[in-house]
DNA sequence: GAGTGTGAAGGCATTCACAGCC
DNA sequence: GGCTGTGAATGCCTTCACACTC
């Protein structure tokens, strides 16, 4: 029987992929241990330990793990070892920093058509990627193999958009804009996303400080 | 002794509080029930009345919820019934897009204070707020009595903008940075926002299930 | 009957403790 | 001695079931 792995376990992974290659560059040594990851962090050891051991073993006891292996397995385990075909729909502000994050392009996650209902923009190339009307979703999907969609367009068109990206049959998608798209019945994967979220977490903790004092 | 409450649920009550306000533009009934409320989400009702009960009772029994009402005491709970003061490090694209993002104006969320490096920027005005030289953090944040410091800032000056934040006196912070800032001795509350984890997660799970097959 | 509020059960994630290996 | 790998223990969150109220 497959053993279930959780969710937060593979967030971390891409923290820990983050972190190896900060010490790469800093020139740390070829092996590194699950103490200094998690210092690193600000999380205990055991939680990194258990995190890599749902997917094998690749350490050496006594000695900790090889920096370099560590990499090239978190990107396995990750499937960024594939370079995959991603669109960006709407270049507002969000869109525009979203196709310019550097936390992207590190991860080897590269954006390969952008859409955009401004006809100003249509038919520029920006970051060196193409821009589309985004009446043409559904052709330009198709003809790219394209097969992640971000959706980063106003709230209001953020359902029209998400259904002509399934319907283009795109795997995946994540939502930046604020409203909840609703599990479709198609195979397709969805991931909100709530920029507001952590602010409120935040009010919240300093409203409830405020109260108890 | 005090219940403790689920982060989860917290970050929910701000869903709730969406919705809520998209029914109510929609013309939706006085009251609300949880399952109306679940369905909406994707979750499930018992979720909905269980987060709403750590904070008390505000529904009626056989009826539902009073929306208004419902809103009202959300609001309160999450600390949004206080205009908070906020200031954005770093006007890049991220930045820009923070500081126009609707889904904080709805909350209420406003931002008073900009602080960039390039000097092109600074001393104008975008979106109508101010935008200061990052030197000016300190004496800035200190006039403004600015509680709430957010970091859209490249990752390595992100630091640099935290410990300037933390000694002006903010207290929280909120980091867009591709780095996870170090929680500090301060008594500054900390949270750090990936935007490349919701991708990498839907990377993993593709590659996941093309592994399957 | 309809729908909330909540203790209890169940499921999932984190932490612990230690066996095992270099 | 140093450090990984992992069952077991703990703790947290979600789901369930039902008493209670309108």
């Amino acid at each position: 029987m497959m053993k279930r792995i959780p969710e937060a376990s593979i967030n971390r992974l891409n923290l820990y992929l983050r972190t190896l290659k900060e010490l790469a560059k800093n020139g740390e040594g070829v092996t590194v241990s699950s103490k200094q990851l998690a210092e690193e962090l600000g999380i205990n050891s055991h939680q990194v330990r258990k995190d890599l051991s749902y997917f094998g073993r690749f350490g050496q006891r006594g000695i900790g793990y090889r920096a370099k292996d560590l990499v090239s397995d978190i990107n396995e385990i990750l499937g960024l070892n594939k370079k995959w075909k991603i669109c960006l729909c709407g270049l507002g502000n969000l869109g525009s920093a979203l196709i310019s994050y550097k936390g992207f392009r590190k991860e080897g996650l590269n954006v390969v058509a952008a859409f955009e209902k401004d006809k100003e923009k249509i038919g520029r190339k920006i970051n060196g990627i193409e821009v589309f009307s985004v009446d043409k979703i559904k052709t330009v999907i198709k003809e790219k193999n394209i097969e992640i969609g971000i959706i980063a367009v106003p709230a209001e068109s953020a359902q029209w958009v998400a259904n002509q990206l399934t319907a283009a049959g795109v795997k995946a998608i994540l939502n930046f804009a604020p409203i909840k798209l609703p599990f479709s019945k198609e195979k397709v994967k969805i991931r909100n996303v709530d920029l507001s979220i952590e602010l409120v977490n935040l009010t919240q903790f300093l409203a409830n400080i405020s109260k108890k004092s």
